[in-house]
DNA sequence: GTCGCTTTTGCAAGCGTGTGCAAATGCTGC
DNA sequence: GCAGCATTTGCACACGCTTGCAAAAGCGAC
């Protein structure tokens, strides 16, 4: 009974005494109206309640103002602060956020990018797993702009935002060795996610071209609780590491957390402890974790600079980023 | 020039040797198509990449099957923890999530409500703010459901969600005096949302009725550096506090840390502290806090079955659950 | 084959909007 | 008042889909 529909443009139009597209021009913005009708139509379109259907309009201009935001951990506190940032900067450019959660079961991306496509979203945002090629392919063709953040891969056509992962590793390296470090480790899960490699790789490679070895440790996802694990299988090596450099700050906290109040070890003395990310908590005083800033408001720039951008994009289009070290209290020294 | 359009159901049809209605029956569910044409119509459709257009389904059914969230401070860890919970049932009841992020300037929850309006969603879900009645009322009038959670509101029309916050205050009164502790306190932001309050004054209540008054204390946003303010003021009193309520879990860490970095107290056996949310950070062993749990889940379940009802909800619908008390290390015994 | 019935199919109208085009209007300068 | 021009307005079609309705097709029993 209240189902009583949305009010038209034509409702509008019939109150305010002018034609349909005279209400439909005084909401395009560009589009060529007299003061006096737009203000006669604004008057109307206040009085009952109107606004645009964005469904039509989408219809119309093929183009829905809706872009696709596709990840898994959610609730992380790196990827929620992306999302943050994500989320602000589209609103700022006139578009608006579909979120589609992919913690589900796997190929489970593909089905969101397909949940985009029905909803001629203009762009998705991939921030977790990789799309098939074919359906990367479709969402393509069909215009619809695509943006893989820390997602090393090589196909053409969507915007690439990484990090200098291997770099950072090799920094961290070097300040561990500073800091007079001599026995290495790396904390790791077994996501083995390309950023994530590049970090590991990053500082082995680092390690050794400083003439040390490097213990690999993996567990599991990316969590507080692996960082435990990990450090559970370092610490009770017959050598001990004296430097662990931790894949994701969330690792690093676990593993904190287990060397400290499991094996009672005090951290810089006895042993130096970096991770990634720079969530928020690694600037809690019971951590003072020295970390990489992610850039999330300069990756959320770029990535909707780009995607609203008016010229067709150049075809194999990257974007490398810096992470900025962020030196506190992990590490001895500084 | 690569802006070939989408494939249309028309296409479709074509190649199926069928008519557009049928493809458009193949692809609703509980429509009339025999299995000999359904399975020409999928098998056109899978050749050239068809998908429904759900702008224009929303069009014509008048019903988008998009439900907006609207909410603040999407990074904090509670909020994205039941940020993760309604998206994942939202997508398990065939709904998709469109995200509006209110952290801006205020008198956003309207904007926002009106961008939910013009992308004509089926619902908007609200957790942060409280909008104007005039706003809301055009949501109800044009049939669009709503849900506010944790905003003691009383208008007629939107499902209200919220917690037993006093009955929980006055549970952890009493296991701060069971525990042995005398001087009670009470950590605030000055946010002053309802939940909050409901939360002080339920504590200062129940405190009243063992016998005893309540140091409140208020700063700030509900974050850690808030915590660690409200630390600061609570524990150079002349008089301090063996036991602080926290309203947020995220005021109870800063609290915690200040209280034992800056004040080298120890807990629980100098000053016991509790919290509110179960955030993840709740558990870490740093931390140990013992906290009621937000029921993420069934709040996440309870709003989404309700907007997906097909009967007509009762007038003013109210749903109160139950926040457990999980306990952990952060008060003594137990 | 024919009748009565159920299931399937195509037609066409309609959802609310944007926009090209031609007609109408307003304005300027004589 | 009129020609010449720029601006505004309305008409009508298009966008891709759903769905009521009537015609067509299938089917079982005689």
């Amino acid at each position: 009974m209240s189902q009583k529909l949305f009010v038209s443009a034509q409702e509008v139009a019939e109150k305010a005494g002018v034609s349909r597209s005279a209400v439909s021009r005084t909401f395009t913005s560009g589009a060529s109206v007299s003061p006096k009708t737009r203000q006669k139509v604004l008057d109307a379109a206040e009085a009952l309640g109107y606004h645009v259907n964005h469904l039509a309009r989408g219809l119309m201009r093929n183009e829905s103002g809706i872009v696709c935001l596709i990840v898994s951990e959610i609730s992380t506190p790196y990827r929620s602060a992306l999302l943050r940032a994500l989320t602000l900067q589209l609103q700022n450019s006139g578009k608006v956020a579909m979120l589609i959660n992919t913690d589900r079961s796997d190929g489970s991306v593909d089905l969101a990018l397909r949940q985009a496509i029905r909803y001629r979203a203009d762009a998705s945002i991939i921030l977790s797993g990789l799309p098939d090629k074919s359906i990367t392919d479709l969402c393509l063709k069909n215009g619809q702009r695509l943006v893989l953040i820390n997602r090393d891969d090589d196909r053409e056509g969507p915007l690439k935002i990484n990090l200098d992962d291997a770099d950072a590793a090799a920094r961290i390296a070097t300040a561990f060795v500073r800091a007079g470090c001599r026995k290495l480790a790396f904390a790791n899960s077994q996501a083995g996610t390309p950023s994530l490699m590049a970090r590991e790789h990053g500082f082995v490679a680092a390690a050794r071209a400083l003439g040390m070895d490097v213990m690999v440790e993996r567990f599991g996802h990316t969590g507080y609780e692996s960082g435990r694990v990990v450090a559970q299988q370092l610490l009770t090596r017959k050598e001990r590491p004296d430097a662990v450099f931790c894949a994701t700050d969330l690792l690093a906290c676990g593993f904190m957390d287990a060397a400290r109040h499991q094996f009672s070890m005090s951290i810089p003395d006895q042993i130096c402890v970096a991770g990634f990310d720079d969530i928020e908590q690694a600037s809690w005083s019971s951590y003072g974790l020295t970390t990489f800033a992610q850039p999330v408001d300069t990756i959320a720039r770029e990535a909707v600079s780009w995607l609203v951008a008016e010229t067709a994009e150049p075809e194999n289009h990257k974007v490398r980023l810096h992470a900025d070290l962020v030196w506190r209290t992990s590490i001895r020294g500084g």
